[in-house]
RNA sequence: GUGGGCGUAGCUCAGUUGGUUAGAGCGCCAGGUUGUGGCCCUGGAGGCCGCCGGUUCAAAUCCGGUCGCUCACCCCA
C-alpha cells in the first residue's frame, strides 16, 4: 500500500489543508484588488535561461535546486523556482512596458529540488505582487504596507515580525562589497567551509551566517550603511517614513541582503519564529536590474512572495465553510420532486446537499456530516399537499410550509 | 548532499525477556429505529507489522541492508 504515493516534497492537499490553503490565497488576491493590482498567470515553466540569467548562475537556487529538463524540442525548460522572473519576462514578451507602473498580483505552484522539511516542500505554492515602473520609495512602502494588510486580514500579524535593510544603490553596493571582502580575505582560514565558499560567490551572505566563528568575524566587520552614498540614504529615510506614517512597525536588520546585482535598495522579510528554521513568511526587495537583466529596457521593480504553505501553517483560524441545505426525499415518489427541487435552489445560489440514496435515517446523518444548517424532508403526504418539511438542524425546529416559500425562506 | 528521530488498520497509537488466530480508541459500513441527525447498544469490513535478507524450533519483536516519512544543516517562501 505504501508503494503508490507523491513525489518527495509534493502533496496532496484536500480538506481542512486546501480550505486554509485557499483562504491565505483568497485574502492575498483580495487584498491585492484593493490596491490595484492585477491578476497574472505565467506558464510554470520557462526556458531555463530566464532563471539562469535572472537568479545568476552561481546561486543555489541555480547550481542546485532548478528542475531542469529537456522538451522533444531539444530545448532546456525548468519548472519556475519562483515567479518574479516569469512575470519580468512576461512583461517584456508582452509589451506591457508601454504603460507604467505596473501592478501585478500571482497565485501559483514553485518548484525547487531541496530535501523537504517543515514549511518547505518541492511544489509549494507562492502569492506574490510586483510593482514594475515605479522607482520612488513610496512603491516599497505601498508593497510592504499590502504585504503587513493581508498578514492582518489573516489574523497572524501577531506572529509576525517585519525587518527591513537596504543594500543601497548600485554604486553604494558595489563599494560595500569590495570592502567587505577584502576585509575577510584576512580572516579567511578562520571562516567557515561555507562561508569561505560565499566569499567567491555571495560575500554579504556571509552577513547573515549561523556560524558561531563567522558570526564574531563579522562583529567587526565594515557596515553598509557606513558605506551608502547620500541618494541610498535619501531613499531608505523615505521608506522608513512612510511606514512610520502608516503606523507599521518594523525592525532594523542590517544582516538582511540579496545576493545578486540587481538587487538595489530595500530588502524586507516578514518573519515568524513558529515555524522551525523556516522564518520567513513574506520576503522581498526591490529589484531595479532585474528586467534589463533578462533582455528589457532598464525599469525598476519592488515586490515581494509570500509561501503560501508556511502562511497556512500560522493562519489556522480559517472562516468555517458556508452550510448547506439537505434535501431528503421519502419515498420513490418524492425523488423526483426532491431533484428538482433541488435544481431549483441550487440556480438560485443555495448549496444543497442531497443523497443519491438511503433511508431517510441515514440520509439525516449524512446531512449532519455535511453541517447542513437545514434539512428539507418529503414524502408522499407533503407531495399531495405542496408542502415539505423545513427542520433547523441546530435547534431541531421543524415546521411545514409551503414548497413554492423554500427559496425565499433560505435565501435569508 | 550530510546528520538525528520514526515506520503496526483510513487516523492516533498499544503490543511484556522472541511464543498460538496482531489489539484499542476514533473514523467507516450495517442493524437496533421499514418518515428524521448528533447520544447509546450490537455486529461488520479494514493489516504482506514499509520492503528484502539473516539468526532461531519460532520474528511485529533480535541483526544487516534498503526504501519512505520527518526534523535540522546549506539555502530559501
Amino acid at each position: 500500500m505504501a508503494n503508490i504515493r507523491p513525489v518527495r516534497g509534493t502533496h496532496d492537499l484536500y480538506g481542512e489543508t486546501i480550505r486554509r490553503h485557499r483562504h491565505v490565497i483568497d485574502t492575498g488576491r483580495d487584498t491585492a484588488r484593493l490596491y490595484g493590482y492585477e491578476e497574472i498567470a505565467t506558464p510554470i515553466f520557462e526556458f531555463t535561461e530566464v532563471f539562469e540569467r535572472s537568479l545568476g548562475d552561481t546561486s543555489d537556487v541555480v547550481t542546485k535546486e532548478m528542475y531542469t529538463f529537456e522538451d522533444r524540442g531539444g530545448d532546456s525548460l525548468t519548472l519556475r523556482p519562483e515567479n518574479t522572473a516569469s512575470v519580468a519576462r512576461a512583461v517584456i514578451s508582452g509589451g506591457m512596458l508601454q504603460a507604467l507602473p505596473l501592478k501585478l498580483f500571482y497565485a501559483g505552484p514553485m518548484f525547487r529540488y531541496e530535501r523537504p522539511q517543515k514549511g518547505r516542500l518541492r511544489q509549494f505554492h507562492q502569492i506574490g505582487i510586483e510593482l514594475i515602473g515605479a522607482p520612488e520609495p513610496e512603491g516599497d512602502v505601498e508593497v510592504i504596507a499590502m504585504g503587513a494588510q493581508i498578514l492582518e486580514r489573516l489574523r497572524i500579524a501577531d506572529k509576525v515580525t517585519l525587518e527591513i535593510n537596504t543594500l543601497g544603490d548600485p554604486e553604494s553596493r558595489i563599494a560595500y562589497r569590495e570592502q567587505l571582502v577584502s576585509y575577510l580575505q584576512d580572516f579567511r582560514d578562520r571562516l567557515s567551509e561555507d562561508s569561505r565558499q560565499r566569499l567567491e560567490r555571495n560575500p554579504m551572505r556571509i552577513l547573515d551566517s549561523k556560524d558561531e566563528a563567522d558570526r564574531a568575524i563579522i562583529r567587526e566587520a565594515p557596515r553598509l550603511e557606513e558605506q551608502l552614498n547620500q541618494a541610498s540614504l535619501d531613499f531608505f529615510q523615505a521608506v522608513k517614513d512612510g511606514l512610520d506614517e502608516l503606523g507599521i512597525a518594523y525592525r532594523l536588520n542590517d544582516h538582511l541582503v540579496r545576493g545578486l546585482d540587481y538587487y538595489t535598495h530595500t530588502a524586507f522579510e516578514f518573519t515568524t519564529t513558529a515555524l522551525g528554521a523556516q522564518g520567513a513568511v513574506i520576503a522581498g526587495g526591490r529589484y531595479d536590474g532585474l528586467v534589463e537583466e533578462i533582455g528589457g529596457p532598464p525599469t525598476p521593480g519592488v515586490g515581494w512572495a509570500a509561501g503560501v504553505e508556511r502562511l497556512a501553517l500560522l493562519a489556522t483560524n480559517e472562516p468555517a465553510p458556508p452550510r448547506p441545505v439537505a434535501i431528503i426525499p421519502i419515498g420513490s415518489a418524492a425523488e423526483t420532486e426532491a431533484r428538482k427541487l433541488a435544481a431549483e435552489l441550487r440556480h438560485a445560489g443555495i448549496a444543497v446537499e442531497l443523497a443519491f440514496k438511503g433511508k431517510p435515517g441515514q440520509r439525516m446523518k449524512r446531512a449532519d456530516r455535511a453541517h447542513a444548517r437545514f434539512a428539507i424532508s418529503l414524502g408522499d403526504e407533503e407531495l399531495k399537499a405542496g408542502t415539505v418539511k423545513l427542520r433547523d438542524l441546530d435547534t431541531k425546529e421543524e415546521q411545514t410550509v409551503d414548497s413554492r416559500e423554500i427559496p425565499a425562506l433560505l435565501k435569508r
